[in-house]
RNA sequence: GCGGGCGUAGCUCAGGUGGUUAGAGCACCAGAUUGUGGCUCUGGGGGCCGUGGGUUCAAGUCCCAUCGUUCGCCCCA
């Protein structure tokens, strides 16, 4: 028989790498709830409407790369979500969270997208987001940042990123410059490589951040968005890069940085790192005030960001220099058959006294040391005959190489010091 | 979706121009060690050489396809 194996593009996380996936779960949710955040949970599958204006009829994501389902009942079209901000704004709307504002809400969890599988991408993968509903002072646009900011210093990976902005001004800022864009390239059309030729249909902004050489020189004459900028628009980008200096948050401006997604305006920003090749993006994200009205709502400003658990568990192993928390653990070794019990009790009592203990039922006393040896455990419990006979227990500090007796009674008290 | 590299033991990898029973290190198991782990030594188990087809007297090795992975493009977290 062929032996099973996940599907392309998924992957299994084993104990051994998970303890970092965790790591990036529990960081990254200590320090949204330090800005106030309030954790919640969404579903993983949802209509194909709650994406597909809000991110775009023509981005990649809705176009290409949606996993879709059928709900049997109703022949509707139901599909694995793609990424959670709309997701977010349906909830919102749904539940009237509009009249209560403002809303901080984080969540993380399993997201799904129809991508060729590369290193650091991957078609279900996991993010973990912000979102903060209601406001629209830049000076927020700032803290939302530095709580990114702060949850990649935490993970100890501030010098493997860096944190690249821009605006994309507002709507009527953003239509003329495309427009002028569009003007603009037609006239050169035929300079243009092939993607961009796409480009200039789908997504006109994006041939800025052309890496194709020929594409380039064409833009260096093509419009400059900050002609185009309202006063408005300008005002608060210039506020967030002000707020950025006040928090001492290095940043480069990043011109020709553009979303894929049509709900983003003003600022736009991602942390990204040279060390995953191409998939550079690990916390990425900006405001978009128009996202509620999207779906029918009135509009709501807003402005959050998500993260790839599986990039920042990435470059936290390679790191090493993240400490991740580990428990004091014990195990127990009953050496023969009269002990087990015994041991049994004590390994419940202490679990109760919130200590992580382990049993060893089975194997030579060498044995089942090694096997604690190798798992790390820090404190070995042993009962035989000789202890048993006078109610103690051996315990072996396995770290320090020297071992004591102890009573039973007293044990808890005894290792919590 | 497009172009390139790579798939040999659980892991990391050797296996010139095709030629006996496919190797190493680490890991695993057992013993040296019948109440004491780490160190050392000795032995052992493990492989449809990713899968399918083809060329050949003969394929891990060459060819084709396919799947997976990886790098770049695209895009993105």
């Amino acid at each position: 028989m062929k032996q099973l194996r996940t599907v392309r593009g998924v992957q299994d996380i084993l104990p051994a790498q998970y303890k970092y996936f965790k790591a990036v779960v529990d960081t990254a949710s200590l320090w949204a709830e330090r800005y106030g955040f309030k954790a919640m949970s969404l579903p993983i599958i949802e209509k194909e409407e709650v994406f597909k204006r809000p991110l775009g009829e023509t981005s990649d994501i809705i176009s290409k790369e949606m996993f879709t389902l059928e709900n049997r009942d109703k022949g509707e079209k139901i599909i694995l979500r793609p990424e959670a901000t709309a997701s977010i704004a349906r909830s919102f709307l749904q539940h009237g969270l509009q009249h209560n504002l403002p809303q901080k809400l984080y969540y993380w969890g399993p997201m799904f997208r129809y991508e060729r599988p590369q290193k650091g991408r991957l078609r279900q993968f996991n993010q973990f987001g912000v979102e903060f509903l209601g406001v629209d002072d830049p000076y927020q646009d700032v803290e939302i940042i530095s709580l990114g900011y702060n949850l990649l210093k935490a993970l100890g990976l501030e010098n493997d990123v860096e944190l690249h902005i821009n605006t994309l001004g507002d709507t009527a800022s953003r239509s003329a410059f495309r427009e002028a864009l569009v003007t603009y390239f037609q006239s050169v059309k035929s300079g243009l490589s092939e993607d961009s030729l796409k480009r200039l249909e789908v997504n006109p902004l994006r041939i800025l951040d052309s890496k194709n050489e020929g594409d380039q020189k064409l833009c260096q004459q093509a419009p400059k968005f900050d002609a185009y900028l309202s006063k408005t628009s300008k005002m608060h980008f210039d506020r967030v890069c002000n707020g950025l200096k006040i928090l001492g948050i290095k940043y480069i401006h990043k011109s020709n940085l553009v979303r894929g997604l049509d709900y983003y305006c003003h600022t736009v920003f991602e942390f990204s790192t040279k060390k995953l090749g191409s998939q550079g993006a690990v916390l990425a994200g900006g405001r978009y005030d128009g996202l509620t009205s999207y779906m029918g709502g009135q509009p709501v400003e807003a402005f959050g960001w998500a993260a790839g658990i599986e990039r920042l568990m990435m470059l936290l192993e390679e790191n090493k220099t993240f400490n991740l928390k580990k428990e004091r653990c014990i195990g127990v070794i009953p050496l023969d058959e009269n002990a087990e019990i015994p041991c049994w009790k004590i390994a419940q009592k202490l679990r109760q006294e919130g200590f992580s203990v382990d049993i060893l039922w089975k194997g030579t006393m060498g044995k089942r040391l090694k096997k604690l040896d190798k798992a790390n455990v820090d404190i070995a419990i042993l009962m035989g005959e000789d202890e048993q006979s006078v109610n103690k227990v051996m315990i072996k500090f396995l770290k320090e190489s020297r071992q004591e007796l102890a009573s039973i009674d007293t044990l808890a008290a005894f290792l919590k010091i």
